[in-house]
DNA sequence: CTGAAAGCGCTTACAG
DNA sequence: CTGAAAGCGCTTACAG
């Protein structure tokens, strides 16, 4: 055991480290003959160069730190898996860290991934704390916010368009014909719980009309069973459209209507969600939702990450991406007359 | 910006850059005086030592490589976020990778995480080539399969008693009175798959029977919907029951059966799936499944993991943890007659 | 193209 | 307890 080192590489090449060195550096000069010679003993040694070491003086260590919520939500998977492709071809590697809502334990061990001379940050639906924004400033580590935001004088973030996405699907639920409409929201400590809420109530107010409920679901599957079932055994008229704030809720929603109270969908309630995860297609629930351009975001922060890396000077972007509308079967179809219109 | 040195912060509080070393190394001797102005001076400066250089020299990254398959089944979420928590108390990080199921790439891939001296290796649900095991043997590097093994002489392994846990569905199966037990199984090129075909069929024999079909679903919904549709629609007598060789799968089936071909679960068919992934508790498919002991298993692991780091004599376990029968809704309930025996 | 040398930021014997 | 020094394994000017 005991890795081996350019040094020895070099002895049984007979060359000195530095060439070894350069024969592992793309784009440093070495004869072809030297080459050769390196890369055969190094190939009966095993070598390969101390990813470590190599980033002690480069100054990059092609790691990006990535903090993400619990997984619970199948959108996170999907995120993980499109970040980590995307950022393997160029190069990087992905250190996680997964949050636990624990704020004092979050910003201890996303503060160990920095000590990890992280070549760039990225948080995804991940709150950064002042603190910590402050130390990645100083130590110029670039930053990113994924699916959240923090202001326009916040650190960068990729996100999508989530008031015009909520109040699309508002004004989907009205064009179908919805009357008492009721929004189970997203954490409102979160930009993606309040914004879906503002574009969900600014569609109403367009549309003179108020909202049939509004309550915090937390992106929590049991405190949105909860609301759900207060909601609709409450006594008094039932909502006849419930536009949940995530898919994930949607789906704990959708389960309390129709095996707890055995209302159905869509027939007596219309059931909407955001995000259109993978099972929002599933049959099972057949969930219409607003559809967040995952690869696009995944894209889009990736071109962002390795574009500003070796250059600070990119400007830091806000982007917002449009939310796509998918009709499916938890939803009132639109009746003929108004598919006229 | 740049990163503030042990040097930077040694001259600031007028002591050696040793001295400012030691104050960050716990159980090195210090005195208080000098430890207090050290950290005055650190936290003025914002400093914070260097773990790539620290790693260079103490020969341990404390960063572990995990090599996970696509997260498609929710089963992979759960394995990542419970082996972050656990691994990230006793101080460890996890450089992930995503395996795409091209097994060149994968090497590839591996053998970076490799390059940065990973304390340990985890592969859960992906197979560790040869030349892969070699290398990480010759650095010393411990590995660990997770959700998999490659038999007795092959790496440690922490894994269910997949072959028991079948072998005891299907006998469940048998005990509520089916007749024409079908098996969809998981990818015989992986352990897990072949373990529970294995169990299903071991199972059937010592009943004296034979199974009503036995087909590679290959852990792919597209494919486990397109069996369902052959088994259901031939035309000669159906299964009774169905058993699935992954929670994952078995949605896919269960969705064909009802909202494709109409067909009843439980009543015209049984279907049961293995893993107990949180989904299959969900009313949507409340279905009956052979749990594997997740909690269990990735305790064993960081056990592991943790306990041979340091310590290469640890003897390499072969950990099968016994499965638990959690019957559900979507399998035909014992008869009052049955329950009594 | 090549080698000797400096240095990345740290830890850890070694003297004192 | 403390500082000066060596060294972890590499890359990269610098001469030649």
């Amino acid at each position: 055991m005991g890795r081996v080192t350019s040094a020895e590489v070099a002895r049984a090449a007979g060359v000195s480290q530095s060439a070894v060195s350069r024969v592992f550096t793309s784009g440093a000069p070495v004869s072809v003959k030297t080459a050769e010679r390196v890369r055969k003993a190094a190939g009966r040694l095993g070598y390969r160069p101390n990813a470590l070491a190599r980033s002690l003086i480069t100054g990059e260590s092609r790691i990006i730190g990535l903090a993400m919520a619990e997984l619970d939500n199948q959108f996170y998977p999907e995120i993980l898996k499109l970040l980590s492709c995307g950022l393997q071809e160029s190069g990087y590697h992905i250190l996680v860290f997964m949050a636990s809502g624990d704020d004092t334990e979050t910003e201890t061990v996303i503060s160990e991934l920095l000590d990890y001379q992280v070549d760039a940050l990225i948080a995804a639906s991940v709150a950064l704390t002042t603190p910590l924004a402050e130390r990645c400033r100083a130590q110029g580590i670039p930053v990113l916010l994924l699916n959240r935001h923090q202001g326009n004088s916040g650190p960068p973030s990729v996100a999508s368009d989530n008031v015009g996405g909520a109040r699309r699907m508002t004004e989907f639920l009205l064009r179908v014909g919805h009357e008492r409409i009721a929004h189970i929201s997203g954490w409102q400590g979160s930009s993606t719980g309040r914004e879906r809420r503002q574009g969900f109530l600014q569609a109403l107010a367009a549309a003179g009309r108020s909202a049939a409920a509004c309550v915090d679901g937390m992106f929590d599957q049991e405190i949105v069973r909860r609301i759900t079932r207060e909601l609709f055994t409450a006594g008094d008229i039932r909502p006849d459209a419930l536009f949940v704030g995530s898919d994930n809720m949607a789906f704990a929603a959708m389960d309390v209507l129709r095996f707890e109270l055995g209302i159905r969908v869509p027939e007596e309630v219309s059931v909407t969600g955001f995000d259109d995860v993978p099972m929002a297609a599933w049959p099972a629930y057949s969930l219409t939702t607003m559809r967040q351009p995952l690869d696009k975001m995944i894209r889009e922060a990736v071109r962002h990450i390795t574009g500003c890396i070796g250059n600070p000077s990119t400007e830091p972007p806000q982007i917002r991406l449009k939310c796509d509308l998918c009709v499916r079967g938890s939803s009132r179809p639109l009746s003929r007359m108004e598919e006229k219109k």
